[in-house]
Formats: structure tokens, sequence, C-alpha cells
DNA sequence: GTCTATACCATGATAGAC
DNA sequence: GTCTATCATGGTATAGAC
């Protein structure tokens, strides 16, 4: 029963400390902004995790959780290889947009320098999801490298949304674009027939 | 000519600055560090920068410097639209590959949560070359959102050296396909003709 | 399990000698 | 134009009371 209470404490911190990493990024982060944003003090932080590192890691695992289960069932799913393939570009551009922290601290993940944190990351996180994919690009192009084709689609997704905040600036920008089903169905297509059958976006 | 020798220094700082900013972004760098590696004391780049935050943007800017005129000069150039991107792609691909420090800042700017920073770099960095993309990719498809297929297209080539340190811990890595002409070809194969056509990877 | 208090160090930035 | 010296601030982390 107080493991419930230190679990549910555990949680809290994380839930606080995610849309900070995400913001500003793990050097912008201070053990007193959590602690503040928490509510409690600095020294109360490291009853839970023993350092900022670890915390920092289980931050990031924490906003990960729940978010790899339903795109795998998407791509494990019924259906022909395109089908499942299109539900998870809507539903993986949906969730972009949606969820801001959590696309961010996947690019913060990339840019990490730190090989064991990479590491671990890779394989807790990203191995699941990845395969599923290439599963599904296997079928879709028995030719192919499957690792090629899953990193070109999901980057396909994802740089409309690691720039969408540098487009605001730039000619041609249009809100009414940035709508992830639009993108969703843009990416598609290209996938489909390539650029020239792209065709005109909705 | 003390013009000169002052110029000089700045060039110098600068180009001892961007590897550091690069690994490590912004927060990760001290003025210590800088100073130490280009040889002098922190005081020092007081004298060359009014703060911290415009020896950063200078950096970046300095890094940026000369990079985009080349590929400006490819997409503006002659031969058919498909013969441009192809060159583009080409060249992006071989450029990120083999500069870090260029492609990593890239990254860092785009998770950047200074909206006064990432306008000026929007419009003095990104602006021109984004356009001239825009320009090539409505030739190829007159009826779509030429701001769309610009986004994919650097996307598409860009998502496979951002993820590299990460995906070198996943399945179906291979040194091989991380050849950046490896990689062109695999692009341009799937914006020619989508998905089933991209083939097998050489 | 959280607090107060604090140790100890790194940070950005400046003043003033040379 | 660079140095030495220094400041105020804020960083991670810990000790020990409650």
């Amino acid at each position: 029963m107080t493991r419930q209470v230190v679990a549910i404490m555990r949680e809290e911190i994380l839930g606080r400390a995610v849309p900070l990493f995400a913001k500003v990024g793990f050097e912008g982060v201070s053990m007193r902004d959590i602690a503040t944003t928490v509510g409690v003090t600095p020294a109360a932080l490291y009853h839970h995790f023993p350092d900022k590192d670890q915390l920092y890691l289980a931050a990031v695992e924490h906003a990960f959780e729940g978010k790899v289960g339903p795109f795998k069932s998407i791509l494990d799913g019924t259906g022909s290889p395109w089908e499942r393939l299109e539900a998870f570009i809507a539903k993986f551009a949906r969730v972009l947009d949606e969820e801001n922290d959590f696309r961010r601290l996947m690019q913060w993940v990339m840019l990490d320098s730190n090989e064991e944190r990479l590491q671990r990351l890779a394989h807790c996180v990203f191995g699941n999801l990845f395969n599923a994919l290439r599963n599904v690009a296997g079928e879709l192009v028995p030719t192919g490298s499957t690792h090629l084709l899953a990193v070109s689609t999901v980057g396909l997704i994802i740089y409309h949304f690691e720039t969408k905040a540098v487009r605001r600036f730039l000619p041609g920008y249009e809100q009414r674009r940035e709508d992830p089903a639009v993108i969703a169905k843009h990416v598609v297509g290209l996938l489909r027939n390539g650029l020239e059958s792209s065709g005109p976006a909705t």
C-alpha cells in the first residue's frame, strides 16, 4: 500500500517532467524546475530517482508508454498491407499533431550524444514498432530493403511535424494544409504512386 | 587592416564553436568551453560577441554560409525538372553524410524554443533554398501544393541521416545501405514511382 | 517521504589592468 | 584585444531533522 503511494508520486513527477524535457531538452531543465512544477523541493526528487539522468530516462520511457502498442496493433492487424499502412500513417499523423511532447522528445532523443541512453531507448522504445513497420514494408515490396523503406515512410510523415515551427515562417505555409488528415493523404498518395500522382492537396 | 584581424578572430571563434554547438546544442556548451577550444579566456569572447545568444546565432549562420548557394544553383539550373531534382537529392545526401555538424545544427534549430531565433534563421538560412525546391516541385506537379511537396522531399532524404545514430541499434541496419548514393537512389525511385517500384536497393 | 539547509561547482557576464 | 580577477546566480546533489 505504501508501494502504491510511492508509485503514484513517481508517476506524478514523470508526468510533470515530460513537458519540461520536451520543451527545452535535458540540459535546458534543472532539477529545481522539475521540483517547482511538481510542488516539492529538489531534495524530494532524489528520493525517487538517483540522479537527473535516470529521471530523464524514466520520463522519456514514460512518455512512450502505451504509445507504441496501438501502432503495432494496426501494423500487425488484419487487412491488406496497404490498408494497414494507410491506417498507420493516418493514426501516426494524428498522434504527432496532437502530442507535441511525444514528438519533441523523439527529436531530443535523436540528438542525444549519450550512446548508452541511445541504445537503451532504441531497444526499449523503438525496436518493436520499427520491426512491425518493416514487416508491412516487406509484404508490399518483397524485393526491397525493409529497413530503408521503413525509415522513408516514417521520415515522410514525421518531417512535416518536426519542421512545423520553422515552416510557419517559410513561404507557402497554409494552416489548412497542416491538418494531419491532409498530410496523411498526401503521404499515402506519394507512397502509392510517387510525386507526379500526388495530385492536388485537398 | 585592424578590421581584417578582427574579422579573422571572429571567424576563428565561430569555426571552433560550430562543432561544439552541433554536438551538444546551445544549452550544452558553455562560454568557457568555447574559450578553451579557441585558446583564449571567456572574457575575450565578449569582445567579439555581446552575449552567448548572439555568438550561437552567428555560429549557426556561419555553418550555413556557402552551403545553401550550391543547392540553389542546382535547383535553379538547367535540365529537366527531374534531372535537377535528382541532382539535388544526390548532392544533399552527400552533404548530409559528410557534414554532420551541419545536419545536427539543423536539428537543433528545429527544436529551438526561441521564436526570434527561429524566425531569423528561417528567413536568412532556409528561405531561399526552400523556395527553389518549391519551384521545381511546381514544375513537376503543377496541381499540387509545392510547400507540401518540398517538405516531403527534404524529409524523405534527411530522416535517413537524422536517425542514423539510433538506427545502428535497430534491426535490419546494414552499413552498405548507409551510402548516400544508395539512399539518394532509393529516394528518387520512391518519388518517381512510389513504394512498389522502389525496387531492390543496390 | 518531504523538508531545511547547505556544500560545492559551473555558469554568464563584467571591471579594469596591460 | 586579451588578460586576471571577480560577481551574482543557479546547477546537482547530500546530510540530517521531522
